[in-house]
DNA sequence: ATGAGCATGTAACTGGTTACATGATTTA
DNA sequence: TAAATCATGTAACCAGTTACATGCTCAT
């Protein structure tokens, strides 16, 4: 274990305290679109924070399901949420799919290429229109959370980009039918391999 | 060894035979701002391709140095990669860094806040900066490549994204200046913990 | 009855990075 | 003389996901 904070933890407890199962629930709602836990990580945290003493537990006896196990911040764990907090955040791995497929996209059938741009495009539809939900309910719910504005940063970040990548399915789309055919056939075989 | 195809070697066999350390110099220069693969992964990989007939080993005698092992695409290894340039590619991993502690914005000061945007920012605008300069070299060193168009397509994708990303910047900074401060001192202990 | 939701957890796996070993040649 | 470049490769490590085990309750 060289990771010293698994981020979001500290900071969803910092909303209140709750069970694993709870955070797990949270993240998806709240910062599920650029963030996600899994309980293989959720639950080996808790315990290894509880042993640190930046939690504290308080176990919820429940009839038939297993107990709720509540996790709750202590003085030591906000601190070192905050130490966190003011970190440089490490850039996240570079690794897009569809960017490299179009990349290589003269080896394959331009249709296929746009394609995969179209699928992309009505994603990013979708997600836009989810944005749009959200905000408002963000706004119906929390209305005068002190901690909206922040949340609604992070929203217009989601956003933007959605809209951007939009542009971007648009002008590519464009550009893929102007590119020429190769001449030689059906087939490009420009001499590699 | 679940993964059928790992994306990009194939690929970039596509260009030309070469050898994993070439393959590694090339991702990082062509596909490196939305890709990268260490030698950890080449290496291994290139035997295995090498067994199952997707590329052909030619070893080149070499004084000093260990011999370059040069490989190049073989029929199969170019159908291959038509079969997964057409696969549906799968969503990046959600995991922005910076998002994550602006969600928490509120647990840390404003000066902190701010800070975290202005060093994103001027890192986009260094990377905007850089792909301007790609994008002359592309049109000076390749401006009849018949790949060309598809290289460009994802570099104003990064173009694009980056203007984005500062609009953002901008947008935020405005926007934390806004934030009235928490009225009960310095410290925000909402309750939790 | 069937499945979703509640609730805990672990073991196995996978994908990927880092550090190391080796060592000649070129450039600053 | 120090460092970068050329060039191969592996072992150890790490972060994170998936699949599984368990079993009650509530809605369809």
């Amino acid at each position: 274990m060289k990771q010293e904070t698994s981020p979001s933890l500290l900071g969803i407890l910092s909303l209140g305290p709750m069970s694993g199962y709870d955070i797990k629930k949270t993240v998806a709602e709240s910062i599920g679109y650029f963030w996600n836990e899994s309980y293989g990580q959720i639950y080996p945290l808790l315990k290894r924070y509880a042993a640190q003493g930046l939690v504290t537990l308080r176990v919820e006896r429940n009839s038939g399901k297993p107990d709720r196990r509540v996790y709750a911040l202590t003085a030591a764990g906000r601190a070192e949420l905050a130490r966190w907090l003011r970190l440089p955040p490490k850039a996240p791995a570079q690794r897009n799919e569809l960017l490299l497929k179009l990349f290589f996209g003269g080896r394959m059938a331009r249709a296929d290429a746009e394609q995969l741009v179209q699928a992309h495009r009505k994603e990013r539809e979708g997600q836009l229109r989810q944005f749009a939900e959200v905000e408002k309910w963000l706004h119906r719910k929390h209305g005068k959370h002190p901690d909206l504005p922040y949340w609604l940063i992070t929203l217009d970040s989601g956003k933007r980009t959605a809209r951007c990548v939009l542009g971007w399915c648009e002008a590519t789309l464009k550009t893929l039918r102007q590119i020429p055919v190769p001449k030689s056939g059906k087939r490009d075989k420009s001499k590699a391999g």
